[in-house]
DNA sequence: CTCAACGTACGACAATTGTCGTAAAATAAA
DNA sequence: TTTATTTTACGACAATTGTCGTACGTTGAG
């Protein structure tokens, strides 16, 4: 690996810990990793070591508040971002391209909240228009 | 990383090379690794290497057709399974599970290609029809 | 103050990934 | 059949990831 040269892509661990801190704003390693048990069963410093990784360079996706302990974390990439970038990947890695082919393939999955599907009509309707 | 157990999820690099199989059925190295130049610039050995990897355990994702050379490779995984798996793995882990959000999200990319957006609109006449 | 509980820093390891180099084997060209 | 070219097989490396263990510093209870 040379030079992996990404944009910005979470690896699946760090992702669990950044879905922590976009919910709780600025947390500990403590807080982080008493969420984490919920789904996964690991060390302490394992996530502590984690975080860190995650606040040094050159990943540099966190950022620790103060220096007063115990620190106090939080996520400075973006959600948005995260799921820009990760959908683009997999959109042009595994969907070749067709963002339609995985949009219906979404929508096997999805669970028809009438709100949402009135996004979705309301999308439609302005590709009607549109052309 | 004691037991990863995934169910199947593989790498970038090893996406592209299953994406030529999954076009040309059964091919040798050198067709993958021709196909490939055109995004990547990497030798000939190290796509060997990696279909290598990919056909022995613990891997196995694809299947080496006969022993005569130059040997034909063709991929055991469908490319269903795996936009399926990968898809799913997107959803919970960048979208928190909202379907709807992510289908949106891939709206704003979508090409709006007539046939596909007809689709949709099936899909969404179905959903009304249904409640 | 004293000590236990908590927090932080480091260093280590095994697996995985992406990449090659080199050497041996098999084929095709001369 | 020699030689050149192509295929394979191995082994190596560096970087990344997931996980800990251990050691040390900080703090709050008694």
């Amino acid at each position: 690996m040379k030079d992996p040269k990404k944009s910005f892509s979470p690896s699946e661990a760090e992702l669990e810990i950044l879905q922590v801190l976009w919910e709780i704003e600025p947390a500990t390693v403590r807080q982080v990793h008493e969420r984490l048990q919920s789904k996964r069963k690991v060390g302490y410093t394992t996530t502590l070591k984690q975080m860190q990784r995650m606040t040094e360079a050159p990943k540099n996706m966190l950022l620790k508040l103060d220096e007063s302990t115990p620190h106090q974390f939080k996520a400075i990439v973006r959600e948005s971002e995260v799921q820009k970038t990760m959908f683009k990947r997999l959109l042009d890695t595994a969907f070749k391209g067709s963002a339609m082919q995985l949009v219906m393939h979404a929508l096997g999955e999805a669970k028809t909240d009438p709100e949402e599907i009135a996004q979705l009509e309301a999308w439609l309707q302005k590709q009607k228009d549109h052309e």
